[in-house]
RNA sequence: GGCCCCAUCGUCUAGAGGCCUAGGACGCCAGCCUUUCAAGCUGGUAGCACGGGUUCGAAUCCCGUUGGGGCCA
């Protein structure tokens, strides 16, 4: 069997990372096993479009990586790929299951439907559409929707890929409208005729339509055709176990991204949401994700979304980096930090501190925060105190001494010296020679040259900053400390 | 409320009757390393929701209860 498979998003707003977890699992099963992914844009509902949304979409799966064989931007055998622009094909449907007596015109008021709900409440019975519609003949010309012709009694059951045979009571289940006043169908028939039309083989969907699959065994059993592989998978939880919401906070994908997660980093998370492939192995790229991938390593109860989780494996995967690549990604967050354009080389010259900064940075806006300085031309901005440090607190004297000894040692290195093990051992000599822990002495220098308390490893920070551009902020500091005014 | 789904450390999970005195990862705690911050290393903390069955044997199968979630209202 060819696996085709389509992510059927509403362009309603911003793809949220529950539905994109969808795509992905769709796509996994396409690239898996030699099939098709299929992106079909599910605009039936006028009243929520939203303009933009549909493009907003394609980048988000763009940019994690996941890439259609068909859709709305590219040619399919199955074209147009847009819902709005099928409407003949529901119409035709509609009218076959009309003819054959599995559907009916019904032209009952909403204020007649109103009723009808509220007398259901106060009768305390499961509220439904009475049927009132089904023995009647209302004209086509009638404004009217089109309702399925439900069994009255029996069961239904839908074979769940992961949850096997899940049986429904016919009578529990009202004969709901396939197409609406407007024209335009539900869900509940654009999906069917669609997948059907475009040779879906497994409709992978998000636990919340388990309840309404019954009516789509039934359409699909009206209308003669073999039903797809139904594959409902659990949905994702925010922490306080409700479904994921915006209440919870970032659902977008482009807030991850804006944030400063990694792609690779969210895709790997997202898989992880429900699936795993073994007992031990969680850090996966996406081609190792795909090897692996088959539905049975689904599971069945809703996962939460725990950020820090995927924190922490943001800051792997950014470890992980080539240091190039790194500095690449990283360099729009600097530039927009120093509020300037950076050229390739410019940049490179990190190359050498890039790993020790990788190790620290979480999210990649840290960047900036670790690699300002260098490209910073005036005084540094810091307040006195912080040069002093612990060991030197309240005793800009004693600072001031440190700093001027590490200039004279500093001065003496060659300039072709101007290396991590030279300085290294000249620094550390001259704690010695002091009698002080380098600690002591670090704490001065590393915040003279990087204006901060925090900062990337000494020794690699000052060959990349330079021997000139280490004197001359040593230097200042030697002069803030002889006038203690701060 | 009705229907449906689910149930292993705080979180993500491994586990498809004996391999389980339940394994891994994140978090958390302690120690080591250490020039800040990290990273790394070592150790530790913590779980099969409960009650009945079935079986020589149950985290694993069945039933019930409880809890959570989804859908409909």
């Amino acid at each position: 069997m060819t696996v085709r498979v389509r992510y059927g998003p509403s362009p309603t707003g911003e793809p949220h990372v529950g539905n994109i977890r969808t795509a992905l699992f769709d796509w996994l099963l396409a690239r898996r096993f030699g099939g098709q992914f299929i992106v079909r844009i599910e605009d039936t509902d006028q009243s929520r479009a939203v303009e933009g949304a549909e493009q907003l979409i394609l980048d988000a799966l763009s940019w994690l990586g996941l890439d259609w064989d068909e859709g709305p931007d590219c040619h399919g055998s199955f074209a147009p790929y847009r819902q709005s622009e099928r409407l003949p094909l529901y119409r035709a449907a509609a009218e076959r299951l009309i003819a054959d007596g599995h559907a009916y015109r019904c032209d009952c008021t909403s204020e007649r439907l109103n009723a009808l709900r509220k007398s259901q409440q106060q009768a305390k019975q499961p509220p439904g559409y009475d049927r009132y519609c089904r023995e009647r003949q209302v004209s086509e010309a009638q404004p009217h929707v089109v309702r399925l012709a439900m069994p009255r009694d029996g069961d239904t059951i839908v074979h769940d890929y992961l949850r096997g045979d899940v049986t429904f009571q016919n009578e529990l289940l009202d004969d709901h409208v396939l197409l609406k006043r407007d024209g335009f169908p539900t869900y509940h028939l654009a999906s069917i005729v669609d997948d059907h039309h475009m040779q879906i083989s497994h409709v992978i969907r998000g636990e919340e339509w388990l309840s309404s699959a019954p009516r789509h065994v039934r359409t699909y059993a009206a209308l003669g055709w073999p039903e797809p592989i139904w594959v409902h998978i659990p949905i994702i939880r925010g922490p306080d176990k409700g479904k994921l919401s915006k209440r919870h906070g970032a659902t977008s994908i482009r807030e991850y991204a804006a944030q400063g997660f990694l792609p690779e980093a969210l895709l790997n998370f997202l898989a992880l949401l429900g699936w795993s492939k073994d007992e031990t192995t969680t850090i996966m790229s996406r081609d190792e994700i795909l090897a692996a991938f088959d539905l049975d390593g689904l599971g069945l109860s809703s996962a939460m979304f725990d950020i820090e989780r995927l924190r922490e494996m943001n800051a792997r995967y950014i470890r992980d980096l080539e240091p190039l690549d790194f500095l690449q990604r990283g360099k729009p967050y600097l530039e927009r930090r120093i509020e300037r354009t950076l050229a390739d080389a410019d940049l490179e010259r990190l190359v050498l501190i890039a790993p020790a900064i990788q190790e620290r940075v979480k999210l990649m806006p840290e960047f900036a925060d670790y690699t300002d300085f260098f490209y910073r031309d005036g005084p540094l901005d810091y307040p006195n105190a912080e040069l002093m440090g612990r060991a030197y607190r309240n005793k800009p004297w004693a600072a001031l001494e440190a700093v001027e000894a590490t200039l004279q040692a500093l001065r003496q290195v060659k300039a072709d010296d101007w290396t991590v093990a030279s300085l290294e051992l000249a620094l550390r000599d001259l704690a010695n020679q002091r009698g002080e822990k380098p600690g002591a002495l670090f704490t001065p220098i590393r915040v003279a040259t990087t204006g901060k308390r925090v900062a990337p490893p000494l020794f690699e920070t000052l060959v990349t900053l330079g021997q000139a551009r280490t004197l001359e902020r040593l230097n200042a500091a030697a002069e803030r400390l002889a006038r203690p005014d701060d």
